[in-house]
DNA sequence: TGACAAGGCTAACGCTGTAAGCCATACTGG
DNA sequence: CCAGTATGGCTTACAGCGTTAGCCTTGTCA
């Protein structure tokens, strides 16, 4: 890593790339001791391939060849274990959310936001449900990160409001779909493609010029 | 119960008195063994009064005055008895989203539903997001019990893909909310607003009159 | 009266997160 | 070089979870 913003080498954008709004990410935790990185990488790959009733504490001994116990040397908690977990699926987002609104000639930052972050979510269900449903402990979060990963939302909509409104309904979107909440044989692209047209329009009307009008 | 559809004596709607595309409510489960409606009863107070953690086949048994195992003679599971309490909530969310659209006088019936949906919500959570969140064996539940509390959404938006996309965004609003996920200090009523100005827009233009353009 | 169903009970199993305490290794200051 | 201490394993154990097996009492009905 080094100190020139130009040249972070994760295809984030530069200081001097930064779109109107957007916020800069803040740094990934640095260099964590052998055991806790490699407790965190397994309770990701044990949650995302066997979903949340397969991530025990047992469990994440078994793949380190360790005992149960013996994890609590690292870990204050298993929710301490969740969270370090969490902290990781909200960079991921941040990072392919943000991605999503720097596509070179897009047309349509709002629906390809949206695009992404479905897609993103669907295949990463079991990471996505833990990092976003139930309470969080956000005091324990590195700070800004919440707000930076929230930041695309803003920079399409260009104010807070619609921004967690849009946010609010991509994520009911997700959840529901990931649940199999909506009916059989729903045309949800169709509804997908709905909501992104209603908040189009309100950021267009927001923005006075005459966009929202358009098929 | 009667027969005669106008007096149902609940305060839902007779046929007459139907909107254009409402759904008639299923009848509610019928007279269950006495214990069964016990456990239910007791499974919701529990669960509301002391949320999910205090929600044991112990603590059940507890409130009967029985021992755990003998729960099993009336439940094949835990997750039978929460489902009895889901499908009372399903109900009971239907009768109040279904009152909500027939308020006398509406002038904004879709502001008036996502209103009164987030106050419902707000104030069972953990009734709320046992219903909603997870996995739901739909071919456990009264047949048609879910589209009938999805209704009221179609009735106020006129499509489906508008009806899933509003609902979407009531329920992402409603358990970022329960969860604490927005920044400290969000103005929430003005996101409502913001979201229901996107769809009252939406459905305005699909409908082809000019209301889409007021503020 | 005998059969049977309903609905209690106890004991127990395997699972969970986690606390307590022991011990070997490795580093470090005197 | 040795003593002290921190690190990170270990075993044992506990309480609580959903659940099963099997027993026993009560009530109903042929």
């Amino acid at each position: 890593m080094t100190a020139d913003p130009r040249t972070r080498g994760d295809g984030l954008p530069t200081n001097e790339e930064l779109l109107p709004g957007e916020v800069r990410r803040p740094d990934r935790p640095s260099a964590r001791p052998r055991r806790v990185a490699e407790t965190i990488a397994a309770a990701r790959k044990v949650l995302e391939d066997e979903g949340p009733g397969a991530l025990t504490m047992r469990r994440l001994a078994d793949e380190l060849g360790i005992r149960a116990p013996s994890l609590y040397k690292h870990f204050e908690s298993k929710a301490a274990v969740e969270l370090a977990v969490i902290e990781e699926a909200l960079f991921d987002i941040g990072d392919v959310t943000h991605r999503a609104i720097h596509e070179p000639g897009a047309v349509d930052p709002l629906l390809d936001l949206l695009t992404t972050y479905r897609r993103y979510c669907l295949s990463h269900p079991n990471l996505y449900r833990l990092a976003t449903i139930g309470h969080l402990p956000r005091e324990s979060l590195p700070p800004g990160l919440e707000d930076w990963a929230g930041n695309p939302w803003f920079v399409v909509t260009g104010d807070p409001h619609s921004a967690q409104a849009l946010w609010s309904f991509a994520h009911g979107m997700v959840v529901l779909e990931l649940d199999d909440r909506y009916p059989q044989g729903s045309d949800l692209e169709s509804t997908w493609r709905a909501g992104a047209a209603a908040f189009e329009r309100l950021t267009a009307q927001r923005r006075g010029d005459g966009s929202g009008r358009v098929a």
